[in-house]
DNA sequence: CCGTATCCTTGCAGATACTG
DNA sequence: CAGTATCTGCAAGGATACGG
């Protein structure tokens, strides 16, 4: 196992330790449908078709992916009911909804900063 | 300026509104290469080879556009010093420090969950 | 020292078609 | 309904070289 940097200065708190899998988690809170689908089953447990309609114009392939993904981390439960035609139910497990939390967090930063930053990058552009 | 999304139902509440802007937001946090310039960030200000050497391996390509998107956003300053070698200084905006803020929790909730995690992929794995 | 310009590879994601 | 398989493009990013 490497060593997370033992590095001189530890100035930059926690971004600094662990640094792999914290970019790990990163990566999948700016992963585009992750969020989405996180999102969506933060109200109730969804099923397939039933997020692929909700997520449009997210692709089958896609869908599949992010949802093995999260399941894979722990983030989401998959339920199959042996019915005659075949129903899985998606649903957030204790960890995804922890995770919930933090991404409304980060979208309310984003709406309360949303007129600034387009305000910085009109200003930038225009130069 | 486009409505963010009249839609029928918002029952995913922030998550719903706005989605173009909070994607890029959530895009930002996501890149590699964004968080680690402003973690570094954090403490002081930063030269530009300074801030290349810390986030290795980083290229100057890389380094050089992640510093230019940030600029745009308003997340970080660039200050030219016409020094005989020249000199520029990176250093966090306000709106800079309170996304830091964010990204910080979010590193914190990688690291209470990171054991959790890595036990649900080796269990996924193992199947 | 602080970048930009160019080339070139790679992996991600869309479209499409098929299976249990 | 709930997926997997294959093929293909396209753009992000590494390597390298050069300019202010």
């Amino acid at each position: 196992m490497a060593h997370p940097l033992p590095d001189v200065d530890d100035t930059s708190g926690l971004c600094e330790q662990g640094r792999d899998l914290i970019r790990d988690v990163l990566a999948r809170v700016g992963d585009k449908w992750s969020v989405v689908v996180i999102c969506q089953l933060g109200d109730t447990s969804r099923r397939f078709n039933e997020l692929r309609r909700m997520s449009e114009p997210i692709t089958q392939r896609m869908l599949s992916a992010t949802l093995r993904g999260l399941e894979r981390d722990g983030l989401v439960t998959r339920t199959v009911h042996d019915t005659k035609p075949p129903r899985v139910d998606y649903a957030l497990t204790p960890r995804g909804f922890s995770l919930l939390e933090i991404v409304r967090a980060l979208a309310g930063w984003a709406e309360d900063n949303a007129a600034g930053i387009v305000d910085s990058r009109t200003a930038f552009d225009a130069r």
